[in-house]
DNA sequence: AACTTAGCGGAGGGGTGCCTCCGGTTGCAA
DNA sequence: TTGCAACCGGAGGCACCCCTCCGCTAAGTT
């Protein structure tokens, strides 16, 4: 678990008793799969019941519907940071690529979680760096090695991505197609389809 | 009000007496700035309160929370129909970039709107092809007039356009360079920034 | 001015979600 | 095995929202 900065401590909430991790990882399972159906404000009833739990463990666990989202939204972060060390072996743009189609993945689900969470939070701001600290080295790479346009902030990147993702394609080539688009506006010097 | 396609008839349901059509008037621009706040889930007692009228009459007017969805968005969708007219004097990019930039102040406030009404409404099928009647002519002469790639589909456009500006951009200008990025994405031949 | 009826508005029943509280249960250390 | 502290779960109070229903009001007509 090296690797992934400071962030693993947020974990120590974790209990201890055995039955009491169960009930706390089930929940924090059942809350991801609640988040991704029904957005930011599913019934926090519903996911004890999902998870198979009283809502009164639901509230000991997290006290505040926020607590419950920075759980589900922490280790969704650590994956996509540990991800980035896969691609290190690329030449500068396909890796940057190969993490940005990671990020996607990551962007689907987890777009709406990241923007409740955004008013000040000091979990969000760590997972924030945390993305940072994955993501911006490749994209420095990539614009020094001169294949990525220089006037692009990582920020910038993250933020097209995001909101291309935002959308629900219904025919899958079309989400490839239009981020091919966005991809070629970011290539540097800029090339022929 | 010729050439918003036959949308209009949409709006054959503002009722007659006077108290009746300021009534309906109120509500819908109550309910345009409530989802605009506080997205399609706003209170519909909130959005009476906001008007000045009781619930008995925001239900009347409209029976169902998608009906007045619907008489937010159909006007909204003219508006920008309309607009289109204004850029035929410019060359073809410019024309589109434009037209684009015009989308952009639309897809902020009413993605939401028109996700909601996205299943399976007959007023959301109209609306669409309202959009696409204004837009994709402008498309098409840019790509004839080979400055826009050859691959893109006017749907591509859109929804590429729309994520980008879902999310809220903290600092005004990052928003335009990300949409610069994007729009360079969209040009062709590619040319150097 | 008087009438008629479209239109008004809010009380109230039903439903759902949030969160607290506490009697019962069970993991675990000795 | 036993004891107890940690943990469980759901009943219940509160708040908010949805939507219906119906007695009252006033706009438009004659």
């Amino acid at each position: 678990m090296a690797g992934t900065g400071e962030l693993g401590e947020y974990l120590a909430r974790r209990p201890k008793r055995a039955d009491a991790q169960r009930n706390y990882d089930a929940l924090v399972a059942a809350a991801r799969e609640a988040f991704a159906e029904a957005g930011v404000n599913a019934s926090l009833e519903e996911i004890a019941r999902r998870a198979g739990v009283g809502i009164g463990t639901l509230y000991r666990n997290f006290p505040s519907r926020r607590e419950l989202f920075e759980a589900v939204y922490v280790d969704e972060v650590q994956a996509l940071s540990r991800s980035a060390a896969d691609m290190a072996h690329l030449p500068p743009w396909d890796a940057l690529v190969a993490w940005l189609n990671r990020f996607v993945a990551y962007a689907a689900t987890k777009r709406a979680l990241a923007e409740e969470l955004a008013h000040d939070s000091e979990v969000f701001r760590r997972c924030r760096a945390e993305i940072y600290a994955a993501g911006q080295p490749m994209m420095r790479r990539a614009q020094e090695a001169g294949v990525v346009r220089p006037d692009a902030t990582f920020d910038d990147v993250l933020r097209l991505i995001s909101g291309i993702v935002a959308f629900q394609f219904p025919e899958p080539g079309q989400r490839d197609r239009v981020l091919a688009i966005a991809l070629d506006g970011l290539r540097y010097p800029p090339t022929l389809a």
